[in-house]
RNA sequence: GGAGGAGUCGCAUAGUUGGUCCAUUGCGGGGGAUUGCUAAUCCCCUGAGCUGUCAAAAGCUCGCGCAGGUUCGAAUCCUGUCUCCUCCGCCA
Protein backbone atom coordinates (compact mmCIF):
# COMPACT_ATOMS: atom_id res chain seq x y z
CA UNK A 1 0.00 0.00 0.00
CA UNK A 2 0.98 3.17 -0.73
CA UNK A 3 1.02 5.84 1.74
CA UNK A 4 -2.20 7.99 1.92
CA UNK A 5 0.10 11.19 2.60
CA UNK A 6 2.46 10.46 0.00
CA UNK A 7 -0.96 10.59 -2.85
CA UNK A 8 -2.12 13.31 -1.54
CA UNK A 9 0.82 15.38 -1.53
CA UNK A 10 2.26 13.63 -4.80
CA UNK A 11 -0.92 12.53 -6.77
CA UNK A 12 0.99 12.74 -10.11
CA UNK A 13 3.94 10.69 -8.94
CA UNK A 14 1.57 7.85 -8.31
CA UNK A 15 -0.41 8.11 -11.65
CA UNK A 16 2.77 8.19 -13.35
CA UNK A 17 4.10 5.30 -11.33
CA UNK A 18 1.32 2.81 -11.86
CA UNK A 19 0.88 4.13 -15.56
CA UNK A 20 4.65 2.59 -16.27
CA UNK A 21 3.43 -0.39 -14.97
CA UNK A 22 0.49 -0.62 -17.32
CA UNK A 23 -1.85 -0.03 -14.78
CA UNK A 24 -4.47 3.13 -15.49
CA UNK A 25 -5.75 4.66 -12.20
CA UNK A 26 -7.81 7.35 -11.06
CA UNK A 27 -5.89 9.13 -8.37
CA UNK A 28 -8.79 12.33 -8.23
CA UNK A 29 -11.01 10.15 -7.51
CA UNK A 30 -9.49 8.76 -4.35
CA UNK A 31 -8.52 11.90 -4.00
CA UNK A 32 -12.17 12.38 -3.67
CA UNK A 33 -13.36 10.11 -1.30
CA UNK A 34 -10.53 10.78 0.77
CA UNK A 35 -11.52 14.08 1.43
CA UNK A 36 -15.06 13.36 1.50
CA UNK A 37 -13.73 10.65 4.50
CA UNK A 38 -12.01 13.37 6.49
CA UNK A 39 -14.84 15.87 6.45
CA UNK A 40 -17.14 12.65 7.37
CA UNK A 41 -14.63 11.61 10.25
CA UNK A 42 -14.39 15.55 11.39
CA UNK A 43 -18.31 15.24 11.69
CA UNK A 44 -18.77 12.17 13.16
CA UNK A 45 -16.24 12.74 16.18
CA UNK A 46 -17.88 15.86 16.75
CA UNK A 47 -21.25 13.87 17.35
CA UNK A 48 -19.54 11.27 19.37
CA UNK A 49 -17.94 14.25 21.14
CA UNK A 50 -21.14 15.73 22.39
CA UNK A 51 -22.67 12.22 22.73
CA UNK A 52 -19.89 11.62 24.97
CA UNK A 53 -20.86 14.82 26.96
CA UNK A 54 -24.43 14.06 26.89
CA UNK A 55 -23.48 10.73 28.47
CA UNK A 56 -21.50 12.30 31.23
CA UNK A 57 -24.34 14.44 31.96
CA UNK A 58 -26.84 11.70 31.66
CA UNK A 59 -28.75 13.90 29.75
CA UNK A 60 -31.22 10.84 28.41
CA UNK A 61 -32.88 13.16 26.14
CA UNK A 62 -30.58 14.82 24.33
CA UNK A 63 -28.23 11.42 24.28
CA UNK A 64 -31.50 9.79 21.99
CA UNK A 65 -31.52 12.77 19.80
CA UNK A 66 -27.39 12.97 19.66
CA UNK A 67 -27.44 8.73 18.86
CA UNK A 68 -30.06 8.90 15.99
CA UNK A 69 -28.22 11.60 14.22
CA UNK A 70 -24.52 9.70 14.88
CA UNK A 71 -26.16 6.56 13.59
CA UNK A 72 -26.64 8.21 10.01
CA UNK A 73 -23.26 9.91 9.58
CA UNK A 74 -21.20 6.45 10.62
CA UNK A 75 -23.32 4.77 8.21
CA UNK A 76 -22.32 7.19 5.72
CA UNK A 77 -18.58 7.55 7.03
CA UNK A 78 -18.14 3.99 6.78
CA UNK A 79 -19.46 3.27 3.17
CA UNK A 80 -16.79 6.00 2.29
CA UNK A 81 -14.14 4.60 4.45
CA UNK A 82 -14.67 1.24 2.49
CA UNK A 83 -14.70 2.52 -0.85
CA UNK A 84 -11.88 4.62 -0.31
CA UNK A 85 -9.75 1.59 1.20
CA UNK A 86 -10.71 -0.64 -1.56
CA UNK A 87 -9.29 1.80 -3.83
CA UNK A 88 -6.23 2.36 -2.03
CA UNK A 89 -5.54 -1.24 -2.15
CA UNK A 90 -5.91 -1.34 -5.46
CA UNK A 91 -2.57 1.07 -6.59
CA UNK A 92 0.57 -0.81 -6.95
CA UNK A 93 4.14 -0.04 -5.88
CA UNK A 94 5.69 2.35 -7.90
CA UNK A 95 8.42 1.46 -9.26
CA UNK A 96 12.09 2.87 -8.32
CA UNK A 97 13.39 5.78 -10.34
CA UNK A 98 16.20 4.13 -11.36
CA UNK A 99 14.39 1.72 -13.11
CA UNK A 100 14.14 1.66 -16.71
CA UNK A 101 10.85 3.02 -18.48
CA UNK A 102 9.56 -0.05 -20.81
CA UNK A 103 6.16 -1.62 -21.53
CA UNK A 104 6.78 -5.52 -21.27
CA UNK A 105 9.76 -8.12 -20.92
CA UNK A 106 10.93 -7.38 -24.17
CA UNK A 107 12.59 -4.09 -23.32
CA UNK A 108 14.42 -5.10 -19.91
CA UNK A 109 17.65 -4.11 -19.64
CA UNK A 110 21.08 -6.47 -19.77
CA UNK A 111 23.26 -5.73 -16.79
CA UNK A 112 26.09 -8.17 -17.52
CA UNK A 113 27.02 -11.59 -18.91
CA UNK A 114 29.24 -13.95 -16.67
CA UNK A 115 31.13 -17.08 -17.95
CA UNK A 116 31.28 -18.93 -21.00
CA UNK A 117 29.33 -20.70 -23.01
CA UNK A 118 29.78 -24.41 -23.27
CA UNK A 119 30.84 -25.47 -26.78
CA UNK A 120 29.66 -29.39 -27.99
CA UNK A 121 30.79 -30.85 -30.80
CA UNK A 122 28.22 -33.04 -31.06
CA UNK A 123 24.02 -32.29 -30.94
CA UNK A 124 23.66 -30.96 -27.46
CA UNK A 125 19.65 -32.39 -26.59
CA UNK A 126 17.56 -30.74 -24.65
CA UNK A 127 16.60 -31.72 -20.75
CA UNK A 128 13.58 -33.69 -21.25
CA UNK A 129 15.75 -35.84 -23.55
CA UNK A 130 18.28 -35.89 -21.24
CA UNK A 131 16.07 -36.89 -18.19
CA UNK A 132 14.26 -39.61 -19.97
CA UNK A 133 17.72 -41.17 -21.07
CA UNK A 134 18.90 -41.15 -17.91
CA UNK A 135 15.37 -42.19 -16.05
CA UNK A 136 15.58 -39.52 -13.63
CA UNK A 137 12.38 -37.48 -15.24
CA UNK A 138 8.78 -39.01 -16.22
CA UNK A 139 6.57 -36.55 -17.01
CA UNK A 140 4.64 -39.27 -19.27
CA UNK A 141 3.14 -40.57 -16.22
CA UNK A 142 2.47 -37.44 -14.26
CA UNK A 143 0.70 -36.37 -16.90
CA UNK A 144 -1.58 -39.36 -16.33
CA UNK A 145 -1.52 -38.97 -13.04
CA UNK A 146 -1.83 -34.95 -12.39
CA UNK A 147 -2.42 -33.32 -15.72
CA UNK A 148 -0.24 -31.28 -18.09
CA UNK A 149 2.82 -29.72 -16.27
CA UNK A 150 3.58 -31.73 -13.65
CA UNK A 151 6.57 -33.90 -13.48
CA UNK A 152 8.03 -37.13 -11.48
CA UNK A 153 11.85 -36.69 -11.06
CA UNK A 154 13.21 -39.80 -9.73
CA UNK A 155 16.63 -41.46 -9.22
CA UNK A 156 19.84 -39.79 -9.13
CA UNK A 157 17.68 -36.04 -10.18
CA UNK A 158 16.15 -36.50 -6.46
CA UNK A 159 20.01 -36.53 -4.71
CA UNK A 160 20.66 -33.68 -7.23
CA UNK A 161 17.92 -31.71 -6.25
CA UNK A 162 18.62 -32.22 -2.55
CA UNK A 163 22.14 -31.29 -3.01
CA UNK A 164 21.08 -27.86 -4.14
CA UNK A 165 19.11 -27.55 -1.41
CA UNK A 166 21.37 -28.60 1.23
CA UNK A 167 23.76 -26.12 -0.67
CA UNK A 168 21.83 -23.02 -0.53
CA UNK A 169 20.81 -23.56 3.26
CA UNK A 170 24.43 -24.42 4.09
CA UNK A 171 25.48 -20.75 2.17
CA UNK A 172 22.90 -18.96 3.62
CA UNK A 173 23.02 -20.00 7.24
CA UNK A 174 26.44 -19.52 6.98
CA UNK A 175 25.49 -15.81 6.23
CA UNK A 176 23.32 -15.55 8.83
CA UNK A 177 20.18 -16.35 7.46
CA UNK A 178 17.39 -18.06 9.68
CA UNK A 179 16.58 -21.44 8.04
CA UNK A 180 12.62 -22.14 8.01
CA UNK A 181 10.41 -24.42 6.53
CA UNK A 182 7.04 -22.44 6.40
CA UNK A 183 3.13 -23.57 5.67
CA UNK A 184 2.33 -23.93 2.01
CA UNK A 185 -1.13 -22.99 2.77
CA UNK A 186 -2.16 -19.45 3.68
CA UNK A 187 -5.47 -17.28 4.59
CA UNK A 188 -6.71 -15.64 0.94
CA UNK A 189 -6.25 -12.02 3.00
CA UNK A 190 -2.74 -12.97 3.66
CA UNK A 191 -2.33 -13.50 -0.24
CA UNK A 192 -4.24 -9.75 -0.49
CA UNK A 193 -2.13 -8.42 2.19
CA UNK A 194 1.05 -9.40 0.24
CA UNK A 195 -0.19 -7.87 -2.86
CA UNK A 196 -0.22 -10.85 -5.34
CA UNK A 197 -4.46 -10.84 -5.78
CA UNK A 198 -4.45 -8.00 -7.37
CA UNK A 199 -4.38 -7.30 -11.18
CA UNK A 200 -5.54 -11.01 -12.31
CA UNK A 201 -2.76 -12.35 -9.59
CA UNK A 202 -5.61 -14.14 -8.01
CA UNK A 203 -6.08 -16.66 -11.73
CA UNK A 204 -2.27 -17.64 -10.84
CA UNK A 205 -3.57 -19.28 -7.57
CA UNK A 206 -4.75 -22.42 -6.22
CA UNK A 207 -7.47 -22.32 -4.07
CA UNK A 208 -8.93 -24.45 -1.56
CA UNK A 209 -12.71 -22.92 -1.29
CA UNK A 210 -13.60 -25.51 1.51
CA UNK A 211 -11.25 -23.99 3.99
CA UNK A 212 -10.69 -20.29 2.81
CA UNK A 213 -6.94 -21.06 1.91
CA UNK A 214 -4.43 -20.21 -0.80
CA UNK A 215 -1.86 -22.59 -2.02
CA UNK A 216 1.24 -20.50 -1.78
CA UNK A 217 3.19 -19.76 -5.16
CA UNK A 218 6.67 -19.39 -3.40
CA UNK A 219 7.94 -19.67 0.53
CA UNK A 220 8.32 -15.72 -0.02
CA UNK A 221 4.30 -15.76 0.48
CA UNK A 222 4.10 -17.55 4.14
CA UNK A 223 7.51 -16.41 5.25
CA UNK A 224 7.21 -12.30 4.37
CA UNK A 225 3.67 -12.69 6.28
CA UNK A 226 5.24 -13.97 9.13
CA UNK A 227 5.70 -10.91 10.93
CA UNK A 228 2.14 -9.75 10.15
CA UNK A 229 1.13 -7.04 12.70
CA UNK A 230 4.27 -7.27 14.56
CA UNK A 231 6.88 -4.58 15.98
CA UNK A 232 10.63 -6.38 15.56
CA UNK A 233 13.45 -5.33 17.53
CA UNK A 234 15.56 -2.76 15.52
CA UNK A 235 18.31 -4.88 17.19
CA UNK A 236 17.10 -7.93 15.02
CA UNK A 237 17.59 -5.85 11.61
CA UNK A 238 18.17 -7.04 9.20
CA UNK A 239 16.45 -10.25 9.77
CA UNK A 240 17.22 -12.60 6.91
CA UNK A 241 15.41 -15.80 6.13
CA UNK A 242 15.97 -19.05 4.22
CA UNK A 243 13.16 -21.04 3.80
CA UNK A 244 12.36 -23.94 1.89
CA UNK A 245 8.90 -24.92 0.17
CA UNK A 246 6.66 -26.24 -2.75
CA UNK A 247 5.37 -23.82 -5.04
CA UNK A 248 2.07 -23.99 -6.79
CA UNK A 249 0.95 -22.28 -9.72
CA UNK A 250 -2.00 -22.43 -11.98
CA UNK A 251 0.27 -20.44 -14.80
CA UNK A 252 -3.04 -19.32 -16.40
CA UNK A 253 -1.87 -17.35 -19.31
CA UNK A 254 0.79 -18.98 -20.12
CA UNK A 255 -0.61 -22.09 -22.36
CA UNK A 256 1.52 -22.95 -25.07
CA UNK A 257 4.57 -21.38 -23.44
CA UNK A 258 7.36 -23.99 -21.95
CA UNK A 259 5.21 -27.12 -22.39
CA UNK A 260 8.24 -29.24 -22.74
CA UNK A 261 10.02 -31.29 -19.38
CA UNK A 262 10.00 -29.39 -16.10
CA UNK A 263 10.47 -25.77 -16.73
CA UNK A 264 7.75 -24.62 -16.45
CA UNK A 265 5.41 -26.90 -13.56
CA UNK A 266 2.74 -25.92 -11.72
CA UNK A 267 4.39 -27.75 -8.85
CA UNK A 268 7.88 -27.65 -8.20
CA UNK A 269 10.40 -27.33 -5.47
CA UNK A 270 12.08 -23.62 -4.16
CA UNK A 271 14.78 -22.52 -1.68
CA UNK A 272 13.63 -18.70 -1.03
CA UNK A 273 15.46 -15.58 0.60
CA UNK A 274 13.31 -13.28 2.53
CA UNK A 275 14.98 -10.09 4.39
CA UNK A 276 13.42 -7.52 6.63
CA UNK A 277 15.33 -4.16 6.52
CA UNK A 278 15.65 -0.75 7.71
CA UNK A 279 13.48 1.72 6.25
CA UNK A 280 15.61 3.41 3.07
CA UNK A 281 17.96 0.18 3.19
CA UNK A 282 16.62 -2.17 0.73
CA UNK A 283 18.94 -0.86 -2.01
CA UNK A 284 22.00 -2.06 -0.29
CA UNK A 285 20.04 -5.23 0.62
CA UNK A 286 18.58 -5.73 -2.95
CA UNK A 287 22.37 -5.82 -4.44
CA UNK A 288 23.85 -8.06 -1.42
CA UNK A 289 20.28 -10.38 -2.64
CA UNK A 290 21.74 -10.40 -6.33
CA UNK A 291 25.02 -11.15 -5.38
CA UNK A 292 24.17 -13.84 -3.10
CA UNK A 293 22.03 -15.60 -6.45
CA UNK A 294 25.23 -14.58 -8.53
CA UNK A 295 27.66 -16.93 -6.12
CA UNK A 296 25.35 -19.37 -6.64
CA UNK A 297 25.64 -19.53 -10.54
CA UNK A 298 29.68 -19.30 -10.08
CA UNK A 299 29.77 -22.06 -7.55
CA UNK A 300 27.82 -24.36 -10.20
CA UNK A 301 29.90 -22.50 -12.97
CA UNK A 302 27.15 -22.21 -14.84
CA UNK A 303 26.83 -18.83 -17.47
CA UNK A 304 24.32 -15.96 -17.22
CA UNK A 305 23.08 -12.91 -17.39
CA UNK A 306 21.22 -10.36 -15.20
CA UNK A 307 18.53 -8.66 -16.28
CA UNK A 308 17.22 -5.61 -14.59
CA UNK A 309 13.02 -5.65 -14.97
CA UNK A 310 11.61 -2.59 -16.78
CA UNK A 311 8.95 -1.09 -15.11
CA UNK A 312 6.08 -3.03 -17.77
CA UNK A 313 7.44 -6.54 -15.98
CA UNK A 314 6.94 -5.48 -12.75
CA UNK A 315 4.74 -7.65 -10.40
CA UNK A 316 2.11 -5.40 -8.38
CA UNK A 317 3.90 -4.84 -5.18
CA UNK A 318 7.25 -4.87 -6.63
CA UNK A 319 9.24 -1.52 -6.96
CA UNK A 320 12.41 -3.44 -8.85
CA UNK A 321 13.66 -6.39 -9.76
CA UNK A 322 16.13 -8.57 -11.21
CA UNK A 323 16.21 -11.87 -12.66
CA UNK A 324 19.38 -14.32 -13.27
CA UNK A 325 18.98 -16.03 -16.40
CA UNK A 326 21.36 -18.90 -16.99
CA UNK A 327 22.52 -20.11 -20.06
CA UNK A 328 19.90 -23.27 -21.81
CA UNK A 329 22.05 -24.54 -24.69
CA UNK A 330 18.85 -26.48 -26.19
CA UNK A 331 16.88 -23.07 -26.65
CA UNK A 332 19.78 -21.39 -27.08
CA UNK A 333 19.61 -18.74 -25.10
CA UNK A 334 19.26 -17.25 -21.46
CA UNK A 335 16.44 -18.12 -19.37
CA UNK A 336 14.99 -17.28 -15.78
CA UNK A 337 17.16 -19.20 -13.20
CA UNK A 338 16.32 -17.19 -10.00
CA UNK A 339 15.00 -13.29 -8.97
CA UNK A 340 15.13 -11.11 -6.35
CA UNK A 341 12.47 -8.03 -5.38
CA UNK A 342 12.11 -5.59 -3.36
CA UNK A 343 8.74 -4.07 -2.30
CA UNK A 344 10.24 -1.39 0.02
CA UNK A 345 7.59 -0.54 2.25
CA UNK A 346 4.31 -1.58 0.30
CA UNK A 347 4.27 -5.35 1.42
CA UNK A 348 5.43 -3.98 5.25
CA UNK A 349 2.25 -1.17 4.92
CA UNK A 350 -0.18 -3.99 4.14
CA UNK A 351 0.80 -6.38 6.15
CA UNK A 352 1.06 -3.89 9.37
CA UNK A 353 5.13 -4.81 9.72
CA UNK A 354 6.89 -2.22 11.78
CA UNK A 355 9.82 -1.56 13.78
CA UNK A 356 10.45 0.83 16.53
CA UNK A 357 13.55 3.28 16.40
CA UNK A 358 13.52 6.05 19.19
CA UNK A 359 10.47 6.75 19.87
CA UNK A 360 8.80 6.20 16.06
CA UNK A 361 7.66 2.85 14.78
CA UNK A 362 8.32 2.48 11.08
CA UNK A 363 7.62 0.15 8.37
CA UNK A 364 10.43 -2.12 7.73
CA UNK A 365 11.15 -2.45 4.23
CA UNK A 366 10.68 -6.08 2.76
CA UNK A 367 12.47 -7.88 0.09
CA UNK A 368 12.56 -11.26 -1.03
CA UNK A 369 14.73 -13.52 -4.29
CA UNK A 370 15.43 -17.07 -4.91
CA UNK A 371 18.13 -19.14 -3.82
CA UNK A 372 17.44 -22.67 -6.35
CA UNK A 373 14.72 -23.82 -7.51
CA UNK A 374 14.20 -27.18 -9.68
CA UNK A 375 14.91 -24.91 -12.60
CA UNK A 376 18.75 -25.68 -12.08
CA UNK A 377 18.34 -29.04 -12.86
CA UNK A 378 17.64 -27.76 -16.23
CA UNK A 379 20.66 -25.98 -16.61
CA UNK A 380 22.99 -28.96 -15.00
CA UNK A 381 21.55 -31.74 -17.48
CA UNK A 382 21.72 -29.43 -20.32
CA UNK A 383 25.01 -27.72 -19.76
CA UNK A 384 27.26 -30.83 -18.27
CA UNK A 385 25.89 -33.21 -20.75
CA UNK A 386 27.85 -35.27 -22.47
CA UNK A 387 28.10 -37.05 -26.00
CA UNK A 388 26.55 -40.43 -24.63
CA UNK A 389 23.85 -38.53 -22.67
CA UNK A 390 25.54 -39.19 -19.35
CA UNK A 391 25.75 -35.86 -17.23
CA UNK A 392 28.92 -35.02 -14.98
CA UNK A 393 27.87 -33.11 -11.28
CA UNK A 394 29.24 -30.09 -10.56
CA UNK A 395 32.12 -29.64 -8.52
CA UNK A 396 30.41 -28.29 -5.40
CA UNK A 397 27.32 -30.56 -5.23
CA UNK A 398 29.51 -33.67 -5.50
CA UNK A 399 29.50 -33.79 -1.84
CA UNK A 400 26.27 -33.93 -1.01
CA UNK A 401 25.50 -36.29 -3.80
CA UNK A 402 28.49 -38.84 -3.99
CA UNK A 403 28.27 -39.15 -7.15
CA UNK A 404 30.21 -37.82 -9.86
CA UNK A 405 28.46 -38.66 -12.98
CA UNK A 406 25.16 -39.65 -13.89
CA UNK A 407 25.31 -42.46 -16.45
CA UNK A 408 22.48 -43.73 -19.03
CA UNK A 409 20.47 -46.58 -17.20
CA UNK A 410 21.47 -49.22 -19.95
C1' G B 1 -14.91 -33.55 16.14
C1' G B 2 -16.67 -32.90 21.76
C1' A B 3 -16.21 -30.25 26.72
C1' G B 4 -14.20 -26.35 29.48
C1' G B 5 -10.94 -21.80 30.13
C1' A B 6 -8.56 -17.46 28.30
C1' G B 7 -7.46 -13.15 24.92
C1' U B 8 -6.44 -5.45 28.19
C1' C B 9 -1.49 0.24 25.08
C1' G B 10 6.30 -3.04 23.15
C1' C B 11 6.17 -7.10 27.36
C1' A B 12 3.81 -8.29 31.94
C1' U B 13 -0.40 -6.98 34.83
C1' A B 14 -5.24 -4.28 37.53
C1' G B 15 -10.14 -3.63 36.44
C1' U B 16 -16.23 -7.41 34.42
C1' U B 17 -22.99 -5.74 40.36
C1' G B 18 -22.48 -0.95 32.84
C1' G B 19 -21.17 5.65 34.37
C1' U B 20 -15.24 8.90 39.13
C1' C B 21 -11.45 4.25 33.52
C1' C B 22 -9.61 10.89 29.13
C1' A B 23 -7.79 2.19 31.29
C1' U B 24 -4.12 0.66 36.65
C1' U B 25 0.69 -0.68 38.00
C1' G B 26 5.54 -2.68 36.92
C1' C B 27 9.28 -3.56 33.28
C1' G B 28 11.52 -2.14 28.85
C1' G B 29 12.39 2.46 25.69
C1' G B 30 12.95 8.09 25.10
C1' G B 31 13.70 13.03 27.30
C1' G B 32 14.90 16.05 31.57
C1' A B 33 16.42 17.32 36.83
C1' U B 34 19.68 16.34 40.84
C1' U B 35 24.57 14.37 41.69
C1' G B 36 32.77 14.63 42.33
C1' C B 37 32.41 9.54 39.28
C1' U B 38 29.55 5.10 39.32
C1' A B 39 25.16 3.85 41.49
C1' A B 40 20.70 5.74 43.16
C1' U B 41 16.50 9.09 43.28
C1' C B 42 12.75 12.25 41.11
C1' C B 43 9.71 14.36 36.96
C1' C B 44 7.66 14.01 32.00
C1' C B 45 6.75 11.16 27.56
C1' U B 46 6.17 6.19 25.34
C1' G B 47 -1.33 2.60 20.92
C1' A B 48 -3.80 4.59 16.19
C1' G B 49 -6.16 8.59 13.74
C1' C B 50 -8.38 13.54 12.83
C1' U B 51 -8.26 18.99 13.26
C1' G B 52 -4.34 22.50 13.64
C1' U B 53 0.87 24.39 12.53
C1' C B 54 6.76 25.98 9.09
C1' A B 55 7.05 23.28 13.45
C1' A B 56 4.43 23.27 17.85
C1' A B 57 0.94 24.08 21.60
C1' A B 58 -3.82 22.44 22.18
C1' G B 59 -8.31 19.84 21.36
C1' C B 60 -11.10 15.74 19.86
C1' U B 61 -12.20 10.70 18.27
C1' C B 62 -11.11 5.72 18.31
C1' G B 63 -8.55 1.72 20.92
C1' C B 64 -9.38 -3.68 26.12
C1' G B 65 -8.49 -10.43 19.92
C1' C B 66 -11.98 -9.25 15.52
C1' A B 67 -17.09 -8.01 13.75
C1' G B 68 -21.82 -6.74 15.10
C1' G B 69 -25.81 -5.76 18.85
C1' U B 70 -28.28 -3.73 23.48
C1' U B 71 -27.96 1.23 26.07
C1' C B 72 -28.36 8.19 26.96
C1' G B 73 -23.57 5.67 28.29
C1' A B 74 -19.91 -0.80 27.32
C1' A B 75 -13.09 -3.24 28.83
C1' U B 76 -17.56 -4.54 31.72
C1' C B 77 -24.00 -7.19 29.11
C1' C B 78 -25.63 -10.13 24.39
C1' U B 79 -24.57 -12.62 19.46
C1' G B 80 -21.22 -14.31 15.89
C1' U B 81 -16.18 -15.21 14.74
C1' C B 82 -10.73 -15.93 15.20
C1' U B 83 -6.58 -17.44 18.07
C1' C B 84 -4.36 -19.83 22.20
C1' C B 85 -4.46 -23.26 26.55
C1' U B 86 -6.42 -27.81 29.18
C1' C B 87 -9.04 -32.45 28.85
C1' C B 88 -11.50 -36.33 25.71
C1' G B 89 -11.84 -38.67 20.87
C1' C B 90 -9.38 -39.57 16.15
C1' C B 91 -4.73 -39.63 13.68
C1' A B 92 0.71 -39.10 10.62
Amino acid sequence: MIDINFIRKNPEVVTKGAIDKGIALDVNRILTLDDEYRNLQAKVQGLREQRNIAAKERNVEKGRELKAELEAEESKLKSVEEERNKLLLEIPNLPKPDVKLGENESENEIITKVGDLPKFDFTPRDHLEIGELLDIIDVKRAAKVSGTRFYYLKNEAILLEFALKQLAFETLIKEGFIPVLPPVMVKEEIMRALGYMEQGGEEDMYKLEKDGLVLVGTAEHSIVSMHKDEILDVKDLPKRYVGFSTSFRREAGSYGKDTRGIMRAHQFDKVEMVSFVKQGEDDKEHEYMLSLEQRFLEMLKLPYQISKMCTGDLGFPVARKYDIEVWIPSEDKYRELTSTSTTGDFQARRLNIKYREEQDSKYVNILNGTAFSTRPIVAILENYQEEDGSVLVPQVLRKYTGFDKISPKK
